[in-house]
DNA sequence: ACTCTGACTGTACTACGAGTCCAGTTGACT
DNA sequence: AGTCAACTGGACTCGTAGTACAGTCAGAGT
């Protein structure tokens, strides 16, 4: 009974990884299962079919971004209890992570899905969306508390600037990819936390 | 004579329309042709294979963006000559830009093949990284500029700042492909702007 | 008028991956 | 001993990439 959990996951993995290296169209099942060393049976055993694979994937991952932003902000208050200061602590725990991982960030499903969405279904769509509206509310929050006791030095709008992270790690996530470089997404994050400096100043 | 290049630029209209909309694997040489009113043997006469035709794509997509930056930053420098309030017009006439489009930009076709580069072969992705190192040189020499007249206001890396502005232009495109949103992207670019104003602020 | 060439059309072929169907196997639990 | 979830394995259909090649056709050069 454990092989069920097991083996699901196994696919997935694989199946992340192939997708994330080079598309979802470009990973076979054949691949998957090879790599995962089951038979083509067993795999639409567990996926329907691969939008079914695509939609699991993507809740997975959204699943484990959230889990590690509660994580890393978290940790973040507990250093520091300014909300300006705990977020930029986030931020920096944010971008040394990005940096540590050895063989660069795997990159985003959600970049990676949304430039192939006319593959899956509307299920998968509204899942990529959500995702990231809970994002824009997550920081939007955030940058609420940073401003009932900071002054922005100029005027911004809050969901704007709460998408602005997801964007800057989205966008450095597709540097990344395209320069073959392995840290302009913690790049990207430090300059982005300058930002809030330099807009939340008290002086 | 001009029925060469005539329907070697209709296939490629077709084909990046399919390809933003859709991916490029989700794309088939069926659907490019039946657009473009050819025979697959004539798709074959212009290109090689899918291959070439991503080159291509890519190659025509690059020249443009880059005439669309030389003419939008030198009309900006012909309404001040400035460098910082120069940057400032022309990121404003960028964000105008993109959101005066009706049915939302394109999309940027550098992302959609950075999170797809396996299917591509090294030319294609070294024309990828090129063009992004282009932007970051473009960029980070007007950065430069400003930077001799107005002390920046915090410590900022230059090749990644101007890195930030593809990475939150093409972010900002993540963005409101996933979310179905029209002005991300500006909003974005206007954020952007508000950080240039504060980093290089003479005050 | 004649030929040559570039730009195709049309057809037939191979190869491969997605997805379907299904019959049979295996090991754990009851 | 029987049941069920979790598979295996094979045969099939269908759509797409890519190859090959023979033929058409308009216009430029001679």
């Amino acid at each position: 009974m454990e092989q069920k959990v097991d083996t699901r996951s196994r696919i997935l993995d694989i199946a992340e990884a192939a997708v994330l290296e080079k598309g979802f169209e470009a990973t076979s099942i054949e691949e998957i299962v090879a790599g995962a060393d089951i038979s083509r049976g067993g795999f639409f055993y567990h996926f329907k079919d691969k939008n079914a694979l695509a939609r699991a994937m993507l809740e997975r991952y959204i699943d484990a971004e959230n889990a590690l932003y509660d994580d890393l902000f978290a940790r973040a208050r507990e250093l520091n209890d300014d909300p300006l200061h705990s977020m930029l602590i986030g931020l920096k725990l944010l971008a040394e992570m990005l940096e540590e991982m050895p063989t660069g960030h795997p990159g985003c499903v959600i970049a990676s899905t949304a430039y192939q969405d006319r593959l899956f279904d509307e299920g998968v769509r509204e899942l990529n969306r959500q995702a990231i509206l809970g994002w824009r509310k997550r920081f939007r929050g955030m940058f609420e508390d940073i401003a009932r006791v900071y002054e922005p030095r100029e005027p911004v709008n809050m969901d704007a600037l709460g998408d602005m992270v997801s964007g800057v790690v989205e966008g450095g996530l597709v540097l990344q990819r395209a320069l073959r470089e392995h840290n302009n997404a913690s790049e990207q994050i430090m300059l982005f936390r300058t930002y809030l400096k330099l807009l939340f100043a008290s002086t």
